[in-house]
Parts: structure tokens; C-alpha cells; sequence
RNA sequence: GCCGCAUUCGUCUAGAGGCCCAGGACACCGCCCUCUCAAGGCGGAGAUCACCGGUUCGAAUCCGGUAUGCGGUACCA
């Protein structure tokens, strides 16, 4: 594939809320195709929406891209700090003065006029058009005013917005790299559009076209939402005289009612899932794999060789549903893949949640997790479960159910037989070797001469030294237990039992 | 309402005129493995390719219409 300097993508968030999912597999796919065609990945904060906009919502979009791996070339590193790269700066707030000097330029062309209409009047307009079965659309009334008039609303008091003029019959066609041919008719827009509020502050479509034609942005990969509002980027580009970009809309993703994904019906936050122990491998592949696909059959890719893949071409257009299974299935490969250092370095944060919550008395070493790597690396669908997984290893004591001790197959009497005979059998063993398969043999030995189903044993065990009918492997559970606590656990039990 | 986009197993998708009475994966159901739970292996069920016409020797794939869904239609992004 050859070099094409030129390419230059960017993802382009706007700090009204927290890193939603959806920002996050745009900024994935526009990375990768960045990546893939050698060009450059930017980051520009969109934050002109001031009342809803907010620095802790900047960091926590920046966090959660710099957790995914999404490096950009240009853009904000760090939140509320200056931007590094060329066209700096790359917050929006800081770029006014481009927006007003375009929106003069406009202005002295008259390419786009001042509109002395109130939100009022405007709503007012727009519900008697509803009421009349009619399109919304801007009336135009502020289109050619006299000086007089002007003079006149402004001795009002009233303070103008920026309209840009979108012609009335015109055909804007574009060929949307992932849709094709896309023709809308001008007409359609909804009539001239404020592009600076009365407030002074500039509006999206506006700045966005200026910042794409500022940053020399050539190819503007987007959700299916903006589909519509293209023409009037175009619009926009040309008044301000430069060439566009290429468009590419990405299909939405949904809620599993089909509607656009929303945080009321699904988990949207990037943060809640990191929270929860998805890995990043697993995030990335399963938002690679929403919309898009090799084409082949392979499935479980990391960042470098969805890189190596990725193709606009292969984008999937229709919506799709977000399917959580699949992203904890897809999760539990990586958390498989990864090796041992790195699965317990990055499991120790969760054991602290524990431990905050009380939930755990004790945060386990390394050297600990580092054994327990092979038994428990496999029975997690989350980082965030291992709590529920292994957390009786890390308590003074276990709450039994002493109902759930005794086997489907035992009564009371068995099961105090059977676990005391296997708390001598136990007792037998020095630290030294208590070691899975030393511990099994004769365990193993005792069901049998006592006519016992091994199960039916290891699994009174089982209940009695972890409270749970599910867990790793008994001895490698009875190993990590160690053998003071198991025996003091089995005596427990036993007493519950009441003998 | 108007404009636009979309529509293949429940879900994510493969498929770019004959290889498809449609392949893979998740989920589901069996079986195997097995001390439980997972993981893994094997197998099963699951899609009249939204519908109706047309083009063609031949259509999931091309064209038209219809339906449905979704998106947009702000001095939000």
C-alpha cells in the first residue's frame, strides 16, 4: 500500500458528557483507516456547546481514548492543557477567532446575512408550519434587510445571529465511501441556517466545515446521523471556498430495540465497561467488528492486525444492534491471551474494589495471583468478576449454607462423615506437600474404599472450605487456601453441621 | 409531514449473477472431556436472503415499486 501523506482523518468529540461507545468505535475507525492508509489521525474537541460542556467530561474522553490505544498525531494530550500538532489549537473554544474572521468573510460576500429574529418568533413560526402540516423552514424574513430595518431591530435591542444562505433549488449530490451516490435536494435544508448565535458563539455545521477546511482534513468518517446534515457542509465548504473532503457515514449502533443506542436502554459509557473488567483488546475487536468485517472468517484480532485489515469497503451499511454476550465472549478471549504478569497487573485494581467494598478482607501478592493465573484466567468473562470467582480465598471466613453442604446424594450423617474422615485425610499432609496432586490421590482413595462418589465428596469439600458449589478446581483451591485454613474451614463446617 | 439511509439465522456478519435450497461467530440445545464451574472439542436447531414485480438461460446479489425500521429536519453535537 503505498504512502498517502495526504490522508488526514479525525475524530471529533464534543465534551458534553462521558466517552460514549459510539464516539469511541468512530475514533477506533477512523484511526485505523488513518493507520492502515499511513495518513494522520487528529483529535479536536468540539466544545462550543459551553452550558453542557465541561472539563471533567474532556478528560474522561481523552482517558478513555488513550485506554483504548487510539493514539492521534495531533490534538489534546491531556485534559484542559494545550494542544500539540500544526494546526493548534484543537479545542474549538480556543479556534473563535477563526470562526468569526469566516463568518466576516461570509458576511462581506453576502453569502450569509445577520437575522434579528428571537428564539421565540422562531418557535413560534415553527409550530404554526407543524400545525399546517408544512415542512419546517426558515422564512427567510431577515434575508434582504434595509439598513433601516437593521438599524431598527438593533435600537431594539435585539442582538443578530450569523444565517448562512442555502440556495432554493439545488441538487447537492456527494458519493459516500461507504453508501455511494447520495443526492439531496437543497430545498430540503430547512432554509437559511444560523451559523453564529446571537450570543456570538458559533454553531457545529459551521465550525466543523471551517476546522475540517482549516485542518486540511480529507476524509470525514462520521456516524449515520450526520448522512443528512452533509449537504449543508458542502454548502458551507464551497461559500468558504474550499475543495471537500471525501464523506464516509458509519451505520449507527443500536439499542436491541433497533433504536440509535442510548444510555437509558444501554450501557453507553466507555468508563462503566473499563469499570467492569472489559480489556481493551476485547473492546477494540468487538467495535471493529460492529459494522465492519475482514471478509474473511477471522474474528478474534488485535489493534495491529485490524490495522493490517481494515477497509472501508468491507463497512457494513446497515445499523447494528449492540450485543453485550458477544463482547463478553469476545473479552474472555483476550483476558485468556493475555500473559501472566499482565493479567495480574491488571486484575490487582479490581481486587482493591473488593476490598473497598468490603467484600474481601485482605488484597492478595502477586506472587499469589501469579499462581492462581492458570486455574482462574479462563473462568473470567470480566476482570470485574473475579471477586465473585475467587474472593473466599481472601476472607477471615466464609459464610456456609449448611443446607448446601450436604450433596444431593448425602444426608447430614455422610457428610460429617465424609468430612471429617477427608479433614484427617488432609491432616496427614506437611506444607510441603500440599500440592494438588499429592492432596488428590488420597482423597480420591477415601471415596472409594468408603463406596463414595468422588464428586459427592469434593464437592462437601468444596462447599465446606468456600461456601460456593462453584469454583476453580478443588485442589488447586485447597492449594491457594493453604492448609491451616483449610482444615480450620473444614472444623467450621463441621460444627455447622452440629457434630 | 418532508428529506435521506437501510433491510441475509434471536444478535454480529460472509456473500459483489451461477461455487448458496446461503457460510462463520455469539447466544441456545445435546454429546465428549470432567471433582463443580469454566475453557476446549464434536454435533444440532435456527434465515421462504422484508414483500411484489422486472431484467437474465440463471438473482441474496442488477432495476422499479411497496412495506417496515431508523436517522435528519434546533440560535445541540
Amino acid at each position: 500500500m503505498p504512502d498517502s501523506p495526504e490522508t488526514r482523518v479525525r475524530i471529533a468529540p464534543s465534551p458534553t458528557g462521558p466517552l460514549h461507545i459510539g464516539t469511541a468505535r468512530t475514533a477506533l475507525f477512523n484511526y485505523l483507516f488513518a493507520r492502515r492508509q499511513g495518513g494522520t489521525f487528529i483529535l479536536r474537541l468540539e466544545d462550543t456547546d459551553v452550558a453542557r460542556s465541561s472539563l471533567a467530561y474532556e478528560k474522561d474522553i481523552l482517558d478513555g481514548l488513550h485506554w483504548l490505544g487510539l493514539t492521534w498525531d495531533e490534538g489534546p494530550e491531556v485534559a484542559g492543557q494545550a494542544a500539540r500538532g500544526p494546526y493548534a489549537p484543537y479545542r474549538q473554544m480556543q479556534r473563535l477567532p477563526s470562526y468569526a474572521a469566516a463568518a466576516d468573510r461570509l458576511l462581506a460576500a453576502d453569502l450569509a446575512y445577520r437575522c434579528y429574529c428571537t428564539p421565540d418568533e422562531l418557535d413560534a413560526e415553527r409550530r404554526r408550519l407543524e400545525a399546517a402540516k408544512l415542512p419546517p423552514r426558515y422564512n427567510g424574513r431577515c434575508a434582504r434587510l434595509t439598513d433601516d430595518e437593521r438599524r431598527a431591530f438593533e435600537a431594539e435591542g435585539r442582538r443578530p445571529a450569523i444565517r448562512f444562505r442555502v440556495p432554493e433549488q439545488e441538487v447537492i449530490a456527494f458519493d459516500d465511501l461507504i453508501r455511494g451516490r447520495v443526492e439531496i435536494d437543497a430545498s430540503a435544508l430547512g432554509g437559511d441556517l444560523v451559523i453564529v448565535r446571537a450570543d456570538g458563539n458559533p454553531l457545529y455545521h459551521f465550525t466543523v466545515v471551517v476546522d475540517d477546511a482549516a485542518m486540511a482534513i480529507s476524509h470525514v468518517i462520521r456516524g449515520e446521523d450526520h448522512l443528512s446534515n452533509t449537504p449543508k457542509h458542502i454548502l458551507l465548504f464551497r461559500a468558504l471556498g474550499h475543495p471537500e473532503p471525501r464523506f464516509g457515514h458509519l451505520p449507527l449502533i443500536l439499542n436491541a430495540d433497533r433504536t440509535k443506542m442510548s444510555k437509558r436502554k444501554t450501557q453507553t459509557a466507555l468508563a462503566e465497561y473499563i469499570e467492569q473488567g472489559f480489556v481493551r483488546e476485547g473492546l477494540v475487536n468487538y467495535l471493529a467488528l460492529l459494522g465492519w468485517s475482514t471478509g474473511t472468517e477471522e474474528e478474534v484480532l488485535s489493534l495491529d492486525e485490524l490495522t493490517e485489515r481494515f477497509d472501508l469497503a468491507h463497512v457494513h451499511k446497515g445499523g447494528a444492534v449492540f450485543d453485550r454476550e458477544r463482547l463478553e465472549w469476545l473479552n474472555g478471549q483476550w483476558i485468556r491471551r493475555l500473559g501472566v504478569d499482565e493479567f495480574v497487573d491488571r486484575l490487582q485494581p479490581f481486587f482493591e474494589v473488593e476490598l473497598a467494598g468490603g467484600r474481601i478482607d485482605r488484597l492478595p501478592t502477586d506472587d499469589e495471583l501469579r499462581s492462581l493465573a492458570p486455574v482462574i484466567q479462563e473462568r473470567l468473562p470480566r476482570l470485574g468478576a473475579v471477586g465473585e470467582l475467587v474472593g473466599f480465598l481472601f476472607v477471615d471466613r466464609v459464610e456456609v449454607d449448611p443446607a448446601q453442604l450436604v450433596p444431593k446424594r448425602w444426608d447430614r450423617a455422610i457428610t460429617v462423615d465424609g468430612l471429617s474422615a477427608a479433614r484427617d485425610a488432609l491432616a496427614r499432609h506437611d506444607e510441603v506437600t500440599w500440592e494438588a496432586d499429592e492432596l488428590e490421590p488420597p482423597l480420591r482413595g477415601l471415596a472409594e474404599t468408603r463406596g463414595w462418589k468422588a464428586g459427592d465428596l469434593f464437592m462437601a469439600i468444596r462447599v465446606a472450605v468456600t461456601g460456593r458449589t462453584a469454583t476453580p478446581p478443588l485442589f488447586d483451591t485447597l492449594v491457594a487456601l493453604g492448609r491451616e485454613r483449610t482444615l480450620a474451614r473444614l472444623d467450621a463446617a463441621l460444627a455447622a453441621l452440629g457434630s
